[in-house]
RNA sequence: UGGGCCGUCGCCAAGCGGUUAAGGCACCGGGUUUUGAUCCCGGCAUUCGGAGGUUCGAAUCCUCCCGGCCCAGCCA
């Protein structure tokens, strides 16, 4: 429904991109990168860093490369990558060049090397604890190491077998020579290379020394030709010494740095060390859990990749410290399902209706619209027989003030059928009721009834050919809106988040469903065939969000 | 109390010296409706963290103050 092309919303990043172009910057060149360190899955936060790059490259004719962080091998793997590309592919994005800051380790000894030669680097052989000691503090400036006034040649050898993995892990380190009195702790002479005797992914045992974030991300960049490198808030102090590197050494360009917020969004946690946590403890069943905030976890509970990029478009982009309201995300699908999902009825929690006015074996069928508002969606036949389900809560004995349903002597409208009135209420020896009786007034199908108005309608499905299905709600994960600011967040996990309705009733053709096809469950809200478990043979549908419902409010 | 950053409606967010201070979400009405959905129409900041100052004119410039976030990995 939305114009694909419509304008993206102005921000101080593209602000300053304008103005970039009015100069003359870079030839009008743009370039961006999004760069995962592949530690982990995904998750909504990096996709509003995926939408941010991916989007002003296209915005500006430019191009947006993926490149994995990959320079710490304890930590990356390849599951991870290939995560990370199917859920890059998954949301729409296609980069134009596909790296690995792995690919540049050589160039990049280079650079370290002429760094040494510069008398800018040099090899310290503290141990971590001595340089942290050394390191000052917040208020305090830091002291020189006693390994700071080596010799070039000496820094050149010593760097050289640490390379050849003469020496093992902590030995030594190789900094960057620049101030310890400096008011930036990052800038305190800056660890550039560490030794680390373990294999990488893509490289092997080629390396006994890797590179820091530091001394990589912005060599990176240049030599990708990047001319805005977008990252978060936290790498702002960073941004001096990411300038240092770049200035010091010959590069193809100076890239600029770029800060913008993280994503907080409420009731749900964005940090990778913690989202581990809630996979390995089982809080959750997995990195794909619906409940996830994770790109696979959203996919999984049915949102779509054009609802999370107008997400990702509602909340701009800006250097604030804001938290946005689930309401917003959950907007975004409904919007997107409203107009595109089909239509289809389904009771999650059946109670048997039986048509006493009707003969056993009646049969009808009727005709029902796909979409309400899309006439191209065509139709499809509706089998009605002389017992339907309706939904347990659609009837109540005791209605509360304003219930517009089913009660006792009351009148409803079966959705798309007649109107039906309740003549008897059926209960077993417990008290419970197990199934109502009701007459239909045959005069209402396809039209209002004589002299009275009928205002509830309520969605069924035929006892005979309806088929049973397990369908999946979802409630938050959190109980709190905030659960990150918690002493323990495992302790704010909502535990009762998952409420399997085993024994619901869907009208055949949705068996039928493949996997990951969305439907609007007539006043019970979207649902999705579930891309995993969903067989003809055993339905299976996740809410991926309710109806808005005025009702229903608190 | 060292350095960096941020404060515009309940939640986001435009705005960049002259606007009646956009827009979205939420909320509150009202209308249409065989989904208490959708859709439509209307309402919702005389005020921009506070106080001074500059100016004919300030959310926009200056000063001070208040509040919040980030930084002391051989993580990214």
């Amino acid at each position: 429904m939305n114009q694909d092309d419509s304008k993206p919303g102005a921000n101080f990043i593209r602000n300053l991109i304008d103005a970039d172009q009015q100069a003359g910057k870079h030839g009008g060149r743009v370039t961006t990168r999004f760069p995962p360190e592949p530690n982990g899955y995904l998750h909504i936060g990096h996709v509003k860093s995926i939408c941010l790059n991916f989007g002003i490259a296209k915005q500006y004719n430019g191009q947006c490369n993926l490149r994995f962080d990959d320079t710490n091998p304890a930590k990356e793997s390849e599951e991870y990558v290939n995560a990370i590309k199917d859920d890059v592919s998954w949301l729409g994005f296609e980069w134009s060049g596909l790296h690995h800051a792995s690919d540049y380790f050589d160039q990049l000894y280079d650079f370290a090397v002429d760094l040494i030669k510069q008398g800018k680097a040099y090899v310290d052989s503290s141990s971590a604890e001595e340089m942290r000691s050394m390191r000052g503090t917040l208020t305090e400036p830091g002291i020189e190491s006693p390994y700071r006034n080596r010799t070039i040649e000496q820094n050149l050898e010593l760097f050289a077998s640490m390379k050849a993995g003469e020496f093992d892990d902590g030995e030594h380190i190789l900094r960057a020579k620049i101030d310890m009195t400096s008011g930036n702790i990052n800038m305190r002479d800056p660890a550039l290379y560490r030794i680390r005797k373990i294999s990488h992914v893509r490289t092997g045992d080629k390396w006994n020394i890797y590179p820091m974030y530091d001394f990589t991300h912005c060599l990176s960049d240049a030599i990708e030709g990047i001319t805005h490198s977008l990252c978060t808030l936290e790498f702002a102090d960073h941004r001096p010494l990411y300038d240092w590197v770049i200035d010091q050494l010959d590069t193809p360009c100076h890239p600029q740095q770029i800060e913008f917020a993280r994503l907080q969004l409420e009731y749900t946690m964005l940090s990778k060390r913690r989202l581990i946590q809630l996979v390995n403890d089982k809080l959750v069943d997995g990195w794909d859990d619906p409940r996830m905030p994770t790109v696979l976890g959203l996919r999984r509970r049915g949102y779509t990749p054009e609802s999370l990029k107008d997400f990702c478009e509602r909340i701009g982009i800006t250097k604030n410290d804001s938290v946005i309201e689930m309401a917003v995300l959950e907007t975004c699908i409904r919007d997107d399902l409203n107009a595109n999902a089909e239509r289809r009825l389904a009771v999650l929690d059946p109670i048997k209706v039986v048509i006493t006015s009707l003969p056993k074996e009646h049969s009808q069928t009727l005709s029902f619209q796909n979409h309400p508002q899309d006439e191209s969606a065509g139709t499809r036949a509706y089998e009605f027989n002389r017992e339907v389900y309706i939904e347990r809560e659609d009837f109540a004995e005791n209605p509360p003030p304003k219930y517009q349903r089913l009660v006792p002597g009351g009148e409803v409208r079966l959705r798309g059928c007649y109107i039906i009135k309740c003549t008897d209420v059926i209960k077993n020896d417990a008290g419970e009721i197990v199934e109502l009786h009701c007459t239909h007034d045959p005069d209402t199908l396809g039209k209002k009834p004589e002299g009275r108005k009928v205002k509830g309608v309520v969605h069924w499905v035929s006892a005979k050919t309806s088929l049973t299905a397990t369908i999946r709600l979802y409630d938050p994960l959190f109980s709190t809106s905030n659960p990150a600011a918690a002493e323990s967040f495992e302790s704010e996990v909502n535990v009762d988040s998952v409420t399997v309705m085993s024994n619901a009733r869907i009208e055949p053709s949705l068996a039928q469903a493949a996997p990951e096809t969305r439907f609007q469950f007539e006043r019970t809200g979207y649902f999705v065939a579930d891309r995993i478990d969903h067989s003809q043979q055993a339905p299976v549908f996740n809410r991926v969000v309710t109806l808005r419902d005025v009702w229903a409010k608190p």
